[in-house]
DNA sequence: CAGGTATATTGATGGATGTCGATACATCGA
DNA sequence: TCGATGTATCGACATCCATCAATATACCTG
């Protein structure tokens, strides 16, 4: 079977060496914390990592591992200003999931 | 903030309570061998768990695991034709992904 | 430069998960 | 009814993962 132009899983079989990456940045959303954590991030266009450890009621080190794996997904992006971190979504990376769902 | 009607990830917050079903669905894609699985499936519309075998490459027993995964996350169903039971893609519940990433 | 603050990394630990072989269950054909 | 076949479940095991406390690193301020 032709890999289709937009990898979409409905519409041509998944390779298998796509569905390793695929599945690994499906794997980052696969979690709760990290989901109201990229929630977070969507929603304000630009989040300072301080202001995540309150809604999320987990350890700095927790937030900061949980940041770690959304990023090395290529689903959110850092920028570090000064002392601080500021966190946003990689909307391109998105996308490319909703590709995958259709 | 008020719950969006649509659900989705980049208009509202997750809340807490949704956070876990939707973290589980999208665990139901996280995993390279489900993904291929599910793929199959929603190529063909429907297939013979007999079928899924060889193309995966993996005993009966962890294929039939892979099939309760996804189904208990709602993303396929199956149906017992005799001794063979068909599978095929649940097309709401992609779409609810979807919609959850824009 | 020294102390304080924000973030990342490390190490440890309990729990979840992918995998298989063996077995149970259901259904068909003879 | 009996054996064969397709699927599900069970038990075991190795690996992965979420979490935390402790520590390291980077940066600002005084």
């Amino acid at each position: 079977m032709e890999k289709s132009c937009c990898g979409s899983v409905l519409d041509a079989a998944v390779e298998v060496d796509d569905a390793d990456e695929l599945a690994r940045t499906f794997a980052a959303l696969a979690d709760p914390v990290r989901l109201r954590l990229f929630s977070l991030i969507a929603n304000a266009g630009e989040v300072c990592a301080c202001d995540l450890l309150a809604p999320l009621d987990r350890s700095q080190s927790t937030v900061s591992h949980h940041t770690k794996v959304l990023a090395d997904a290529g689903l959110i992006a850092g920028e570090k200003r000064g002392r601080w971190v500021w966190w946003s979504m990689v909307p391109e990376r998105v996308e490319l999931l909703r590709g995958a769902l259709g």
